[in-house]
This record gives C-alpha cells, structure tokens and sequence, in this order.
RNA sequence: GGGCCCGUAGUCGAAUGGUAAGACGUCACCCUGACACGGUGAAAACUCCCGGUUCGAUCCCGGGCGGGCCCACCA
C-alpha cells in the first residue's frame, strides 16, 4: 500500500533499482526493435551541473524513456567533455608551475575524474537514465587515439594542414583561438588624433586617427577613401611613421570609411581583422608587432614591453613632442576570448588548420536535410556557413588536450604523421615514426600544441557508435537519431560535428537537432557567480524532489528560447505530484477486491461517467503521442496536468465515490465498472507521465499495478494502447452538461456558506437538450447531495432549492 | 547594417481564422470518508499600436513602437 509520498527515500530506491533491472539498457545486438540513438552533449567537467544543465538533460532523458515505453532500442550514452583551459587553471592554482607537462597532465585528469563523480552523481540524483557502460571521456586513451585517427585520415585527404597565418591570440592564453571562441564587449576607449608628417613637402602633416597608437611601429600604410576629395592629392605620396620615422605610403581602399576621425586609416600588421584583408588585397608587408605574451617587437626601444604599458609610453611620447593633437573619448567593441575576458590580438603563427572554405554548401545541405526542433534554429547554422572566412584553427598551446599526431622537420619543415597502429601518441614524449626526416634527414621535431576542444568533440557521435571499431554497431547506430544541444553552440559543436562527419563517413551525423534555451536567474538574467543569482539544481532536488525538477523542465520547454527559473512553477510541479501521491492511494483503496484479470473479456455496466473517463484518457493518448514525438513535452504536461487534475480528480472521483462506497445500494456491477475506469485511467496517466516523473509513477506502479500487469517496472512497460473506438462524444457531452450542473450547484452552496456535502432538497435544470441528462441524475444527486431533480427544455439555468 | 525570436489578466504563461487555457497572487466560503502542499467559488485581458486580407483576426499579410538573441561593422 502506499503511504506518505517520500521522494528523498523513493528517489534514489529507484535510481539503483532500474540498474539492477537493466533497465535503460541498449541491446546492441537487438536486431528487432528499431534503434533510437542520441549523441549526448558530453558537459564540461566543471564540477557541477547548473540550471542549464538540468534542462537540457531531462528533455533527453524525457526523449529516452518515452522512446523506450514506444519499444525503441534506445542507445543513450553519455559522456564528458574533460579537457580545456578551465582546468588548467585550477590545477596551476593548487600545484603551481612547478610539474613538469606529464605530472601537470596527470593531475589534469585526477582532478577531472573527481569533478565526473560528481556529476555522474547529480545526473543519477535526477533520475536521468544513460546506459552508463557506454560512459566516454574526452581525455582517455581511446579518445584520443580516435581524435587522432580522425586527423590523420583528414590530413590525407589534405584538410587539415599547417601554415603560417593571422590567427585571433590570447596574449593572456598564450594561445590561438578559433572565431568561434571570440566574444564581443563594449568598452570606452581613447581615440588619438596623431600627426603623421608629409615625406613629399616635409613641412605639410596628415592627422589619422588610431585606438592603438602601441602599433605604430608595425604600420605598414596609411588609406584614405578613394573618393575622398580631401585627400586626394595625398594618395600615392608618403607619409613618415611617428617616433620610427619611417615613410609609408598613402592608399586608397573603399573600405575606408571617410566619416570616422580624420578619414585617414594607419594600416598595422595587424591591428584587427580589416588590416589582414587590406595586407592581402594590397600585398602589404608584414611587421611582427608583438610576441605569444602580447609584448612588443620590433619596436625600437619600447620593444618587450606589454601593449598596455607601451601604449602609455608612447602616447606619453606622442603629446610631449606635439605629434598628439588630440583625443576623443570612443565606444569601441573588442574582442574578447570567451573563456578568459581579455582581448584578442591577430598574431601571426605556424598553427594547423582545418579546411572549413569550399565545404560550406555541403554543410548546409546537411542542415537542410536534418529536422530541427524549432525549426528556425536551422538559420543559425546557414547564417554562420555563409560567414566563413578562414579555415578552422585547430592547433591551442595548451597541455592539457589531445595532442596533435603530427612532427615537423626542423630543417625544412616536412610533416610527418603518426602511425596510425599506434595511437594514440604523444608527439612531445613519444618518438616519431622514422627517425630523420624522410625529405632532408633533418631532425624531427614532435608538434607541441594541443587540439581545440571542438575537434574532440565534433566527432562525438562517431565515438559513441564505435566508428571503424565495431561495424554493426556502427551500422545499427549512426548517423544518430538525435542531436540535443543549445542554440549557442550550434556554431561551433553542430557546425564541426556536421563538417567533420561530412569528410570523415561521407555522411550526416544526426537526423534531427532539438535545441533547447537557457535557464536564466529569477531576474531574467543570466546566472552568474558575480552576480550571486545562481541556483543550485542539488537544493531544488532536496526541497522540491527531483521528479519535481524535472517537471518544471518540461514546463518550461518553450524550445530554443531563454526563460528565466521560476520557483512558482517548480512549487506546483511538486503540488501536483502529491495531488497525483494522494488520487493514487484513493484509487488504489477502491481497488480492493478488483481482479484485472476476470474483467479481460466481459462486458461491463459502465455508466457515462465511465465511457466519458475512457474517451478523454483515449484522447490524451491520441494527442500526446503526438506531443512526444514533436518533442512538445509543455503540451505533455500541461495537458495530462489539466486533465488529471481538474477532470478526473474534481469530477470524477467525486462522481463515483457513492458507486464504491455503497455497492449494496447502487450494485456491485457499478462499482466494477467504476474500478475498471479508475484503474485504467490511472494507469495510462501514470505511463504517459512516466518519462516526465519516473520516480513517482513508478512507485505507484510497483504498489497498484505491477501484480496486476507483470512488467517488472514501469520504465520496462509499454505505452498504452489507443482505443479509438472509445472515444466518445455523446457521453463527453453528457459528462461536460452534468459538470456544469454540479459547479452551479457547487457555487450555491458557496454563496450560500453551506459545506459542500450539506443536502440541498432539490435542484431544477433547464437546458437546450434536457434529454442529455437522463444518464447522469444519479451523479447529479450523489455528488451534488440534491433529493430531487427536475430537468426542462430552454437556455441553459440551474435553480438550486436549500 | 543583416538575420532570427518575442510583445496575451498584477505576475508567469498556453491555445485557436469565429472575442481567450492554466498557474501564482488577491478576495469569499468549506477541515466533504485520497489530498488543508487540500476543496468550492469570485474578481481580474478592448490578446502593444495602425492599416490590409476575410462574413469574421489575438492568430495571416504590411508598417510602426517596444524587448531579447546572434552576426557584421567599429581605424
């Protein structure tokens, strides 16, 4: 029998009590059921699981077990993403700089695998059901190797390759970074109006306006827009860099945008991304203006100083010597790095790239081919393919990732590439395949960069479907059924993942993408750490229940778009349950006695209370098979809450409890076929909310219908069979004219301080078709408590007799 | 500058080519044999504004105003 609805001793009973069972378990080998796959984002290992998290996760666990209850073999694995900067940074913190790169990596990877118990721990905590034997992570082994198999087939078919290019820095990293990683801030800075002195006529000057006077020393050209008649003289005459005193050209692009400060741009290698197009289009020289540290070259005597302090020297400089004229104050937009929040420079580097240029049709036409779930995320991808401007830097001086299988002669720069039967490798300590460079016989030297993060990830789903490891499980799982992700990623994980699928199997990774939004504070605003608004999911679980969390996932899936947390709806998602708690042990006291089984095959005396029970509950399975498959899990719940709430337990329950109660008077073939309602009605609410609330269903299972039915667990049954013929207009009709009469005479009584079950001598019903009531008088005088029930023909009114 | 999303009771939020769920909050009443973390009722929305299509628009189209996100530009 049930009794006291206790999540914290239910929860967990459950979470080990499926494991046991098996029972989100993926039969590789199970040729008969079809197979839905998911390619589950592998979180960063922070440590913790946020708001977000939670979110994203119960919409693919809610995916997983209702695939399940439809006879799926579903393949849900989940893993971690272990490997980036974050954790270099804490672990430099707690060890120093001290350890070499191998004993640093090492602690790298202890510290990881602490932070994955512990989201493993808060995942189980909230009931999520991954077949945990097909656990990954990014910086194992077997990871690696497959990292590293995939870019060794690339570089063959030559799409990835090194080269020396601009690439966006992190002085504060000292790293490169990938567009991707860049993030926009506005700032004020200081715009300076310097003179530049004419090499022509010597004593004329040219006023240009810079942000950053610090690079004065890599300027290469000065430019003024081509119709601009207040220069027009100027173009093709020189003009001397201050405090360098070297001639640069002027010339003349349409870029140039005549109204900012003077109209006249100094050119530096590179200030930002619009020097690097100018440097190719006028095949300018480049000057190496500053180091991996963000510290000056090439600059005389301010040469090694950090852009900041040079910038203040030599504006210092600038004005002594009158060559300032002036400053304004500007709003400026920088880029930042993503992870770190210091600005980004343009360096110029050996790194290694991926070709992403040429491929960016047949990446959207993998786009276009997938579902999206909302379908107006599919812009997202098409808008950033039409973007493209460089190949994908995928090279960080980090070492803490997966190793690039690549050495380079030291001589002539000749590549050469790991063996692919021996991976994964370590190029810093292992050594190179041959021993001289095949080439020159120069000496090899093993490529210390790192991967970026994405390359580990894009290839995810090839890594869960065992890709050139185990061809029928392959076949049988990808391209993956689903792809869940956010929207602010869909540049960067579906992007790579898409691209990198393409040139690897040939093939699509995912069918279908359903992207979710972000949890933001109470406030609407992001959560953060600074701003103090962040709520821990583990809080919510221990005060509200962890199927309450997940309800309020499901409530608050408007897909794709950002809502902020609210604690009204996690408090009803939690009423809810218990109303669902306490209707269950009402139905399950008025089982007593009822055998499932010898009703199989016999006619029951339902009366229309019954029939109108049997066709809503058939309607809700006919609507939210519906929901689940389109992902609309808001329209699951509101609509099992609405009806199971407000239509079953305020009216029918009341409508059949003189039937229970008193079968001597109303005969026990009612209250059979009452029984059988409530049991049916039940059940298919409690399955249908099983993927939403596993925990409580299936303890109501387990205690009510697990005798009854013989699945051993409510996530191992199936979803309830839809009897269309049950549906029933005519008795809904009658069932919704009979509500309406028992509210009129529920008000009366109100208005009229009478306790609800107070007696009223009679009630006078006049409606349009009086004929409808017949069937349901004895409701009426049950659960309204009236002695008497006169019905007439007319609008509809109801008069109540105290 | 470009793209996308959004604008519904005090608040949050559904739905629909035929004037609109539900929740929270508010008010009144009721401890009715599952539930007071409950029950029954009440008050509360010219569905942002202006046009158009339509017999009829909150829902479709155009324009505006307001909010959000992404991208580009920013010497």
């Amino acid at each position: 029998m049930l009794g006291n609805w206790n999540p914290k001793e239910i929860e967990p009973r459950w979470q080990k009590r499926w494991v046991e069972l098996g029972a989100h378990n993926f039969e590789p080998r199970d040729a008969k059921r079809p197979v839905y796959s998911i390619d589950t984002p592998p979180p960063f290992t922070s440590g913790d699981l946020h708001m977000g998290h939670v979110l994203s996760y119960a919409y693919i666990d809610i995916a997983a077990r209702y695939k399940r209850l439809r006879g799926f073999n579903v393949f849900y694995p989940q893993g971690w993403d272990c490997q980036g900067f974050p954790t270099e940074v804490k672990v430099e913190a707690k060890f120093g700089k001290k350890l070499s790169a191998a004993e640093f990596r090492q602690k790298c990877v202890e510290w990881t695998d602490e932070f994955i118990a512990k989201m493993r721990g808060q995942m189980t905590a909230m009931g999520f059901s991954p077949d945990w034997r097909y656990e990954y992570k990014t910086m194992s082994p077997a990871y690696h190797a497959k990292v590293q198999l995939s870019l060794l087939k690339m570089y063959e078919n030559r799409l990835v390759y090194r080269a020396e290019h601009p690439v966006f820095w992190c002085a504060h990293c000292v790293s490169a970074i990938a567009k991707a990683e860049t993030e926009d801030v506005e700032r004020e800075t200081e715009l300076n109006f310097i003179k530049f002195i004419s090499h022509e006529t010597k004593d004329g000057f040219v006023t240009i306006a810079t942000t950053r006077p610090e690079l004065l020393h890599a300027c290469v050209a000065v430019f003024v827009h081509p119709d601009d008649a207040r220069y027009r003289k100027l173009v093709g005459t020189h003009v001397h860099v201050p405090i360098y005193d070297r001639a640069v050209e002027v010339l003349t692009d349409p870029e140039v945008d005549p109204t900012f400060g003077t109209g006249i741009v100094m050119m530096c290698t590179f200030g930002d991304k619009q020097d690097v197009v100018w440097t190719y289009r006028h095949r300018l020289p480049v000057v190496e203006s500053m180091d991996r540290h963000g510290r000056l070259l090439n600059a005389g005597e301010f040469t090694g100083l950090k852009a900041a302090e040079a910038k203040a020297k030599i504006l210092e400089r600038l004005k002594s010597g009158g060559i300032l004229v002036k400053q304004e104050k500007l709003k400026q937009t920088v880029k930042t790095h993503d992870r770190c929040g210091k600005p980004v420079e343009l360096l110029t580097s050996k790194q290694w790239f991926c070709k992403l240029k040429g491929f960016e049709e047949a990446i959207k036409s993998a786009g276009h081919a997938m579902k999206w779930v909302p379908d107006f995320t599919l812009q997202y991808l098409v808008d950033w393919a039409n973007f493209i401007e460089w190949d994908w830097v995928i090279s960080r001086d980090r070492i803490f990732g997966t190793p690039l299988p690549f050495w380079s002669c030291r001589k002539c720069g000749e590549v050469v590439t790991a063996d692919e039967k021996k991976l994964p490798v370590n190029p810093i300590t292992d050594p190179p395949p041959c021993p001289k460079c095949p080439k020159c016989g120069g000496e090899l030297e093993g490529e210390k960069a790192t991967c970026d993060c994405w390359v580990d990830s894009s290839i995810s789903p090839l890594i869960v479907t065992k890709w050139l490891d185990d061809e029928d499980f392959y076949n049988r799982t990808f391209p993956t059924t689903l792809r869940p992700q956010g929207t602010e990623i869909i540049r960067t994980w579906a992007f790579y993942t898409i691209y990198r699928s393409l040139m690897l199997t040939g093939k699509p990774p995912f069918k279908e993408v359903l992207i979710n939004g972000m949890v933001l504070a109470t406030d609407g605003k992001k959560m953060s750490k600074s701003l103090g608004n962040v709520i821990p999911p583990d809080k919510l679980i221990e005060e509200y229940s962890a199927d309450a969390v997940r309800q309020w996932s499901a409530l608050s899936g408007a897909f794709a778009r950002d809502k902020p947390f609210s604690y009204k709806d996690i408090q009803y998602a939690k009423s809810f349950i218990l109303k669902l708690w306490n209707a269950s042990k009402f139905v399950e006291k008025s089982l007593e006695g009822f055998e499932r089984r010898k009703t199989k095959g016999t006619s029951l005396k339902f009366r229309t209370v019954d029939r109108w029970m049997l066709s809503r509950i058939n309607r809700l399975i006919k609507e939210n098979t519906k929901n689940y498959d389109d992902y609309n899990y808001f329209a699951v719940i509101t609509s099992l809450q609405d009806f199971f709430w407000h239509e079953f337990c305020d009216f029918y329950l009341e409508e059949v409890k003189h039937r229970l109660y008193q079968s001597e008077k109303f005969g026990e073939e009612s209250k059979k076929a009452a029984q059988f309602t409530l049991y049916v009605t039940l059940l298919d609410i409690v399955k249908m909310l099983e993927p939403i609330l596993p925990h409580t269903t299936e303890e109501i299972y387990d205690s009510i219908y697990k005798a009854h039915e013989g699945d051993k667990s409510l996530a191992q049954s199936k979803w309830p069979a839809l009897y269309e013929k049950d549906i029933d207009e005519k008795a809904e009709k009658k069932a919704v004219l009979l509500n309406q009469v028992l509210t009129e005479i529920r008000k009366f009584k109100a208005e009229n301080k009478m306790a609800l079950n107070a007696e009223i001598s009679a009630v006078k019903v006049r409606t349009l078709e009086p004929e409808l009531l017949a069937d349901v008088k004895e409701e009426i005088a049950e659960a309204g408590k009236a002695k008497k029930i006169e019905t007439s023909q007319g609008d509809f009114r109801v008069e109540v007799v105290s």
